[in-house]
DNA sequence: AATGAATGAGTATTCATTCAT
DNA sequence: CATGAATGAATACTCATTCAT
């Protein structure tokens, strides 16, 4: 898989609103919005600063995004949503659950990689906004734990996980975890390369503590 | 680990702060910030809102905080600081390093156990104060790692741990666990009983994921 | 001299300012804020009434002024300024010391009839905000008083005027002269026509008591 | 005429309230109202600063004052009303016109030398009180204003005085002038003798200023 | 579609005053 | 008399949103 596959900034805008000059501009808008957020966070981001950011007038804004809060509801429907898709689409080319998983660790950090303004956003800023939080953010995350819960799951069956542990525990650790170093790395210096090197002690450790007891 | 050695609400006040009417007043105010807090955020919360639970007038909260922001500060340093440093002093009495990794883990989701308000606090709200997250929470978020990570590295040096894996990374990621485990209890079910549960779990993944590689 | 030449209230809005509906709109908050302060004293006038009296919302206040000590500001500057501007460039005209210590008497009086609100907040309330009074009326009045006392001190040299006394004194005696009558009239009965016929009683006294002593 | 006959600050108290503490406790409060009056002015006075300063608890203000607005009345009358009542008391034993008003220049002048706090708070701060100015101080200045305008008018009577000027402009004039001069010298470097000087030269230039016309 | 001037609801904080001790 | 902790009314300013152009 090539990094730039992966990349959310250039991924096109819907057909419909590619006519004329509207389609890009609402493309500009919302990556001005992910610059600004990083910078400023949720709470201190006014909405004059990002149509600044974008080029475009205060009022522009409202002909794209309906509120404030509708536009950071964008921000995370066009980005998150698209990853976590893409990480579920993904997921079935991956043979054994150990794989899967690695896959998933590998995605997860990888996405951000490159992207450290909008890891800052996903890790950080997202949870400065208690409605998304609670009423976009909490039913997308738990559908992501789901998958990677069922994941864990159908090793269990298999026989290729130790199977005396919750499949919704591991979901919720794992993602705790990868979401725990994306928020140092994002907050931190986020040095080059430092991700992928993550991702694979982190990949160890996991498939470790999830092997079988009898592989012991 | 008995429960009510770790409860943070009955923690004492200050000597000197009880004299007068005044002592239990700065506690009242401190507990009805983390109850309006845990069902408002911290942006949505109104100072007279806490008063009004508090049972004070709007102006006493100032006259036991500089502001709202404060308020939080010192709902941080009442509260977390103390839980932190909790943390830390019992850590020397576990023997192994795998004893105090356990140790941890069951502390931090243990504390959390009973009072989900302040769970809720912790692990979401404390989130929403940009300036409360770099200007306060960051160093001590990065002690507490540290402490962690301490445990790791000494665990590798005595061959109890496995070596090829980052020690601060290894905080970074229980620490991340832990946090999600806490953060989907507070905001959903919080069952009776789920984190302990967890907290078993949990061990036994990171305990068998750090296990020398030779162990196998 | 004419009446109308002198009009404040009349001057012209800097151009640029004029675009669309909100060139008018400086002037009309400033006029409402010499109506209101006039009646009401600075500490007393409320930023929302000034902003009913100019017929806009609260807001359109701060997209003109910085702030409501900034709006008195400019209440000044645009006013007072220009009116100090008028009595310096008028006295070359006028030819003898004499001339011109009437002429000063005559302006300083003259520009204030028939603008009673702007004597008002001229003579009282601009002494009400001690920042105002201290940053920028201070040195306004210094250089005022300047520009009399040099006056005085040509008449002097020309041997015009009596040699024993103080310039300055004769600066700050006058102008307070002036600024009492002024007052007394601001909060008075203040009667058409009154300033003038004090004017020129104020002018023949002060001539005469600054004849050269061999006059007599 | 000693100086010391004129020190507001060692007026004695009224007999009623010398008994005990009380009364010089009502002393210091306003001693203290002067001297942070003085610094601060009006608006920015806080009646905590001012119970500071007295060395009493804010509540005790309100033993013996009112309120804040009643505490600037009750200095104006402790202070100043017995100020005026000294100048007219003083003014019968001046003989002739002149004398009288080279007295009231000397003796309002006078009373502020080496009371430079009290100078400022009748000269700048008194004024910030739009209450105090119109429904205290108006009656009292014009009180004074009257007792001034009445020498002039006896003066003009006698022929002692040029009969062609209005008594009352020439008490506003007077006043006026004596004021900016108490101003900029409070405002000012208040050089020590700086106002008995002023006062000399004052007194020439009014008395010329006023002499009958045939004494050219 | 785009603009940006205008709007006005919403809130942290101050401080004169009270009153239980 | 004295205290000072507690009160709560009062207000400047911000900023998301609208709408005439």
């Amino acid at each position: 898989m090539s990094e730039s596959s992966l990349s959310v900034r250039r991924a096109r805008a819907r057909p419909e609103e590619r006519r004329g000059r509207g389609g890009d501009k609402r493309e500009r808008i919302l990556d001005a919005a992910v610059r600004v957020l990083a910078k400023k966070g949720f709470h201190s981001t006014r909405v004059s600063e990002v149509a600044k950011a974008a080029g475009v007038a205060d009022g522009t804004i409202y002909l794209y995004f309906k509120s404030k809060d509708e536009l950071l509801v964008s921000l995370f429907e066009d980005r998150v949503e698209r990853l976590l898709a893409f990480l579920e689409a993904d997921l079935p080319r991956a043979g054994s659950a150990s794989d899967k998983l690695r896959r998933i660790i590998e995605l997860q950090l990888g996405l951000l990689e490159g992207e450290r303004d909008l890891a800052e956003v996903l890790t950080v800023i997202l949870r400065q906004s208690t409605k998304l939080m609670k009423k976009y953010a909490a039913p997308k995350f738990n559908a992501y734990l789901d998958s990677i819960a069922r994941v864990v799951s159908d090793g269990q069956a298999t026989g290729e996980l130790r199977g005396d542990v919750s499949p919704h525990l591991v979901a919720r650790a794992m993602f705790g975890a990868l979401d725990g170093i994306a928020m140092t790395w994002a907050l931190g210096k986020a040095d080059r390369g430092g991700l992928s090197r993550a991702s694979g002690q982190l990949a160890q450790i996991v498939l470790r503590g999830l092997a079988p007891l009898d592989a012991r």
